[in-house]
DNA sequence: CCTCCGAGCGCG
DNA sequence: AAAGCGCGCTCGGAGG
């Protein structure tokens, strides 16, 4: 039933109808509703639908006017929808926008927000895929985890408090902005999702037989490990020593008279001693198997794609996180195994040096922004004689960014701020205020959370008369802490709003590029109806089937990490797909600082396999 | 049997 | 050499 409305929308909000939040019937009969909201957010459309009209809904709605769709929670809608062939071109994600609104320091009235606890469910990770075709059984199933409430009433009261407290931000375009950006991340998190990486278990497989030995029969160490583990007990003279346990492992050592503290790396290193090289070799091989094994290959690559699971704005900071698929720390020696389909090319980019650069953009610091200017930001460095090498550069760099003081870096960090004074105050101060117990905010306005009970609680035993010097050393070293933090913060979470508007106008551009011709007549957008009855995976078992109707022919992102991303694209779309990249790269630019003499360069590579350096 | 924690190491 | 920030994952070991 709808009432069809002569406005066209600006926003759609969608939750779960009213009836169906008592009935709970299964697989039929859950009830969706829509309402339509104009520019001032004023009720203009309402409209009732069972759960599986709402692709073709909304198929339709981007189709008019595409409208942003306002969902509690993009996991809990999304991921059905592109199972259904739909993609959107934006949305506004309650619960990104509420984790962000209720802290931030620019909105003068948080209270509203932040008082409506339901919203603040924390990082929710995506449904797997069987979980996602049950659009309404997610809460129950997980009802240990906190989930935000998906009903419509819920969504428009949240919206309108959301919407309150924006009109008393001091800088609500910035804000915006930040909303905005956001969650078009929770959009790109589902679709990479939904799309998966492509990758090459037979390469993945050689890299692991080669490193480790074939693959062996369930639960036992592969070859190669054993040989390796053998030569270490020999040289130690222990032939029952274990190398798993930590604590055995260093009883072993001792008693050959290696005399380290801990068995980690560095530590080994240190010492010349038979046992070391095939030992480290071993760590290597135990850490290979274990993190990125067959187990691993089997738990998350299917049909030739890797659908790790990513958490958008799942760290303070902003950046992501990820949960299940180990989507953040794939070691770059498994790189080869990122392989594009027959006829496709993968695109990689990343940023060179993104945090310094988002601290000269947002501090202004003109001397900052020069060294990087059109070169690599630690030559630059070295250029302009302020440090003798790239390492030093390097060094000094990472080390006024991380509050560090001690050593190498805490000798050359002085240097910047000489050279750089306004980049080097902005992360100083935030130190300061931190180190006091305050919060400090990124360049669209996300703040850091104020420190915790525990943290009040030193502070104030170390000012009490009675004060002992073990409590104010906990002190100093906790307010320390708190004011590394904060440096941090600004910079690493300026860089991870600059990434997000990256993302968010890369996935526009990439969707206004052609389809691929597969002999069905095609649509020119991903945005305006490329329904699943005409993908080339249904009809004709096309290689790229496994992306899923909305990606099975189109150039699309199949990774993020911080500042890199890897598009996937058909070979013909590849230079297209790469211009699509710079030119991203160039808006987030300015959208973010307008005309601040930054640039932020790529490295881009096109190839078939995404192996780096 | 379970959960929790630190060590260690992968990523930026 | 690590140092100085932010994460996730696996394992062994400890405690329930």
């Amino acid at each position: 039933m709808t009432n069809p409305s002569a406005a066209v929308p600006a926003w759609c909000v969608i939750g779960r109808a009213p009836d169906s939040a008592l009935g709970g019937v299964r697989g039929m009969g859950s009830m969706i509703a829509v309402v339509d909201l104009d520019d001032a957010r004023q009720r203009i459309g309402n409209h009732h639908l069972g759960a599986d009209e709402l692709p073709t809904f909304v198929r339709e709605r981007e189709a008019q006017g595409r409208p942003r769709w306002v969902f509690s929670d993009t996991p809990n809608w999304y991921p059905a929808l592109l199972a259904a062939g739909v993609q959107i071109e934006r949305c506004y994600d309650l619960r990104l926008t509420h984790a962000i609104l209720m802290r931030s320091e620019l909105v003068a009235d948080r209270n509203a927000v932040a008082s409506a606890e339901e919203w603040d469910a924390g990082p929710v990770s995506a449904p797997t895929a069987p979980e996602a075709e049950a659009l309404f059984e997610v809460t129950e199933r997980r009802s240990h985890i906190k989930t935000v409430p998906h009903d419509i009433e819920s969504a428009l009261a949240e919206f309108a408090r959301q919407s309150t407290a924006l009109q008393t931000a001091s800088d609500p375009g910035r804000l915006r902005l930040l909303l905005a950006a956001e969650s078009a991340g929770g959009l790109v998190a589902a679709e990479m999702q939904a799309a998966g990486v492509p990758w090459d278990i037979a390469e993945h497989d050689r890299i692991l037989a080669e490193e480790l030995g074939p693959r062996p029969a369930r639960d036992a160490k592969p070859a190669k490990m054993l040989a390796v583990a053998e030569q270490v007990r020999a040289a130690l003279g222990d032939p029952r020593a274990n190398l798993d346990s930590h604590v055995k492992l260093l009883h072993s050592l001792h008693a050959a008279g290696i005399n380290v503290a801990s068995t980690s790396k560095w530590e080994l290193q240190e010492s010349n001693h038979a046992a070391i090289a095939p030992l480290l070799e071993y760590k290597k091989q135990s850490r290979l198997l274990s993190a990125n094994g067959w187990a691993w290959l089997d738990e998350w690559v299917s049909e030739g794609r890797y659908r790790p699971v990513y958490v958008p704005g799942g760290v303070v900071t902003g950046r992501w996180a990820a949960s299940g698929g180990g989507a953040l720390q794939i070691p770059r020696q498994l790189r080869p195994a990122l392989r594009a389909d027959p006829g496709w090319r993968l695109i990689s980019a990343d940023v060179a040096q993104l945090e310094p650069r988002a601290l000269a953009a947002m501090s202004g610091d003109r001397a900052m922004a020069e060294a990087g200017r059109g070169r690599d930001l630690y030559s630059g460095l070295v250029d302009e004689g302020i440090v003798a090498t790239r390492q030093e550069a390097k060094i000094a760099v990472l080390g006024a960014m991380y509050g560090s003081t001690t050593g190498d870096s805490g000798r050359l960090v002085p240097r910047l701020r000489t050279s750089f004074p306004a980049a080097m105050g902005l992360v100083d101060s935030a130190a300061e205020v931190g180190a006091a117990g305050g919060v400090v905010s990124t360049w669209l306005g996300r703040t850091s959370p104020v420190p915790g009970e525990g943290w009040r609680r030193v502070q104030s035993a170390a000012n009490q008369f009675d004060a002992t010097p073990a409590d104010e050393n906990r002190a100093r070293r906790a307010a320390g802490d708190q004011g590394r933090f904060t440096r941090n913060f600004v910079v690493q979470g300026t860089a991870a709003e600059w990434a997000l508007a990256w993302l968010a106008d890369l996935r526009l551009r990439l969707s206004q590029l052609p389809a691929i011709d597969d002999g069905n007549p095609g649509t020119t957008s991903a945005v305006d109806g490329d329904g699943g009855t005409t993908s080339a995976g249904e009809t004709m078992g096309h290689v790229a089937d496994a992306s899923g109707p909305v990606f099975s022919r189109r150039a699309h992102l199949v990774f993020f990490l911080h500042d890199e991303v890897i598009v996937h694209a058909p070979a013909q779309h590849a230079e297209a797909a790469a211009e699509a990249i710079r030119e991203a790269a160039a808006s987030a630019g300015t959208l973010l600082f307008g005309n601040a003499p930054v640039d932020f360069p790529l490295d881009l590579t096109i190839s078939e396999r995404a192996a780096k350096d």
